[in-house]
DNA sequence: CCGTACCTCCCTGTAAACAGTGAATACTTG
DNA sequence: CAAGTATTCACTGTTTACAGGGAGGTACGG
């Protein structure tokens, strides 16, 4: 029977050890490398998958320095025949929209059943998708709903504007900051609302939270 | 030898998988109830823990319906007698400083290993607390800083408008849906803003925020 | 080369937020 | 009960946000 040679990564070792455990049981599975950040699996193939081939890097979405998109982006790019797997306990469509762009093999949240776990590694290493129910809804979700397309929609003026204003700077602010006119900025701030479909500055400082403007 | 009888809680039903993985391997604890929510272990020690006593309680922090923090307050008050632990991913200040507060045996981030975890499980049927090191020093941190002082400073209607306020509503309709005077609103908006020592709207959002005061 | 999106600036209003001050009633906690 | 705090309301301003309109320049792809 042939072994198959998996990574995992979580930046919680608990649940990498739980993982560990839940996998253990299972002898055709062979845990290379249990890592705690995208980074540490990005650079592991980078050296070693040439001569030892990774089957299959499971990861979470949210790590320090690399994270799971990131870590799947660069894997499809790098390593195409390594096989992903996403296991996060977020499913906001924005992340799943962008892992599937880029070619994610399968999409697990963290509240499904362990032998749901278990099939969806089993199906990826046949060479299928697997997505749990809930992930193809979030998926569909998104594509019919206009948070997406919102987001999509600002320019890179625009989002730095965003940011300055739910940094709670006044207009005549963000205007000195960007030696722009107090003009310009209030232009900004209603194409925001009126794009972003908010009504006031509130809207817009949760806007700037979702799409991970702010800094902390 | 005696055995523990333990109740694990999270709402991530793998992570749940991977602690019942991991604590199988010590065959003193027997698991009781593998729930997934905190609703279902206060109702369980409602019904049952006068008859069969259980040792220790082990949650997350979020969950639905009854999440961690309210769970270890009502375990604390109806069984003062059965353990609690946190195991968590979230250790902000606000957070550990209740649970310490309403007397929790100990709290363990979900990026420890899972040594940690059973080494604080063992301390605390011992009869001893058992906190990381990471949380002490958020502990501490809470203690000198001010933002709890802060948060414990809003009363109960000042957290209504501010959620009013963070749901978009201006001082008019906030007075219109509260039955007060758009003065009264004003002021509360002024305060809060001198409270929270914020700049304006964005910042009170973005407390409004950090608090759980949305609905989302 | 034409359309489109982006960036910039301006004007005119109205509505709302923000600042300072003051004050009466109720409630709660030592 | 006394003292403090919460809750409510009011008046007077100034500043800022918000709404709607227009307009010129650049940059890029079809």
């Amino acid at each position: 029977m042939k072994k198959y040679r998996l990574i995992i990564a979580d930046d919680h070792k608990m649940f990498l050890d739980g993982l560990l455990s839940i996998l253990s049981s299972k002898k055709q599975y062979e845990i290379v490398l249990p890592a705690n950040s995208g980074e540490n699996v990005a650079k592991y193939l980078d050296i070693n998958n040439e001569q030892e081939f990774i089957d299959l890097v499971i990861t979470d979405v949210n790590m320090p320095d690399l994270n799971g998109v990131e870590l799947n982006k660069h894997i499809k790019n790098k390593h195409p025949k390594t096989k992903t797997l996403v296991v996060s306990m977020l499913h906001d469509s924005m992340t799943v929209q962008t892992l599937t762009k880029d070619n994610v093999d399968g999409y697990v949240p963290k509240n499904a059943e362990k032998e749901e776990l278990l099939e969806a590694i089993e199906s990826i290493l046949k060479g299928e998708k697997y997505f749990s129910q809930s992930i193809k809804e979030v998926y569909l979700k998104g594509m019919f709903s206009n948070e997406k397309s919102l987001i999509d929609s600002l320019s890179k003026r625009e989002k730095e504007v965003l940011k300055l204003i739910a940094e709670e700077h006044t207009t005549q602010e963000i205007a000195d900051t960007l030696f722009l006119s107090k003009h310009t900025i209030e232009s900004y701030r209603k194409n925001l609302i009126s794009k972003l479909e908010v009504r006031n500055l509130a809207g817009l400082t949760k806007y700037a939270i979702k799409l991970g403007l702010l800094n902390e």
